[in-house]
DNA sequence: CCAAAAGTGTTAATAGTACACCCATGC
DNA sequence: GCATGGGTGTACTATTAACACTTTTGG
């Protein structure tokens, strides 16, 4: 009986979000070694096969940390990718088998969401190559990457209406009203009024002003203002619909 | 290299939501064989190890088909479960030698929910016995079945957030406006005014009023009303908050 | 001065909430 | 009649949306 039930590998794959100064989504990906054509650079998702005595989150955090090193990173499960076609594609089977030392007929990954302040410094322990690409300059990936980067869009902007505070992953530390908007813009596709919008923000008891303000802009400096987590918790307001 | 990564059984295992005349949550459960002990009853989620050419979305259409009879189910994945140790009762393992007549020593799992109207005749091709059971009188169950049934509550909530129209997969085609009230605070966990709901509800476009109204009720016979899904999806409308 | 964006104020429209009141039915 | 819930209306409140106006800064 049920000769038919598969034993596959599992493994992880993070796309990891950044915000760039031209109010841009980015993504991180990773250079994929490849011998056959050393000239041609290809990119893909960071990601791993999980051991044989870790949880899938746990394979995760390692990933982001082997990544970017950093330790406590805001992460998500999205969506388990188990197309028995996924990993078809014959380059994509003999870099699995350099890769990993094994023959893999199978593989099916589950997907996360990371975020990460763009400015961060990346300090990756695996990775050689590790470089931010625009959301709409995604070059073609392997697997079905491009289709997990296409969902994970979908994912963190339902994300931002379940828990508005994970935006500020995303941005500095110190940041003023106009990048929290057009963060928020581009993330909710909606199209609020962003004088309202600053009104609405500035009275939030978890948007703290700050005594700082722009330097060297071409008009009126903005204050900055910084994220208080204790306070949101406290009230653990959406607030933003 | 990598000695450590693991080849792992993956399976599905399926949350089958149902709303019952005394206004309760419940989910079908259904009866693990077991030769040890056959006269207690043990109960599990409904589930199978995925086929080799099989995407897990298809395997979690395959099980609510063997469960209930119904094709066209609505399914939802929501989690990956693999925490290493999730499989490692005694009992657990004895089980999965017998079901599948492999040995089995650790296994993956991708949960899905579904929903199903309370009245809808189960015929299940697979298992014997197919019972509700009330979320608040779910027995101890297997592996991380308690846990799994535990988060696709919180899921289940959210996925009404995000597409009202699927609450009416649970009630009935002709449904009154105090069903959809009762089953709607019982999903949300607000406390709206039933009659602002009534009035709310009943302007919407795709809640439309039947002539019929209820029989034998010790008060004034409410009104039956059907969804129209059609008008729903013109109107793209989530319009409960 | 002008352009550009910060920041505040005013007002109208909309949506949500509370609750009064009448209706229909079985007992 | 009375209790129970159906169904409608009205008035109040909170939120959102539109937009005018003043402020600050560099050029």
């Amino acid at each position: 009986m049920a000769p038919d039930f598969i034993h596959t590998y599992v493994s992880v794959d993070c796309v990891v979000f950044g915000f760039d100064l031209n109010n841009q989504l980015n993504i991180l990906l990773v250079q994929r070694r490849s011998d056959d054509t050393p000239t041609e650079v290809h990119r893909k998702l960071p990601g791993s096969l999980i051991f044989s005595n870790e949880d899938v989150n746990d394979a995760a955090g390692r990933v982001l940390y082997e990544l970017t090193g950093i330790k406590k990173m805001v992460l998500k499960q999205f969506k388990c990718y188990a197309d028995p076609m996924r990993a078809s594609n014959q380059n994509d089977i003999r870099w699995m088998g350099k890769e990993y030392k094994h023959n893999i007929d199978r593989i099916i990954t589950v997907a996360y969401l990371s975020l990460c302040k763009i400015d961060h410094k990346i300090n990756s322990s695996k990775y050689s190559n590790v470089d931010w690409f625009p959301v709409d300059k995604i070059p073609a990936l392997p697997f079905d990457h491009n289709i997990i980067i296409k969902e994970a869009l979908v994912e963190i902007r339902r994300w931002i209406e379940i828990d508005f505070s994970i935006i500020f992953e995303l941005l500095p530390k110190k940041f003023t009203i106009r990048q929290l908007y057009q963060l928020y813009c581009a993330l909710s596709e909606k199209n609020i009024d962003i004088k309202n919008f600053h009104k609405k923000v500035s009275s939030f008891s978890y948007i703290v002003a700050l005594d700082e303000i722009e330097d060297n802009v071409p008009h009126r400096a903005a204050r900055f203002y910084k994220f208080d987590g204790k306070a949101y918790k406290k009230n653990n307001s959406k607030l933003i619909k």
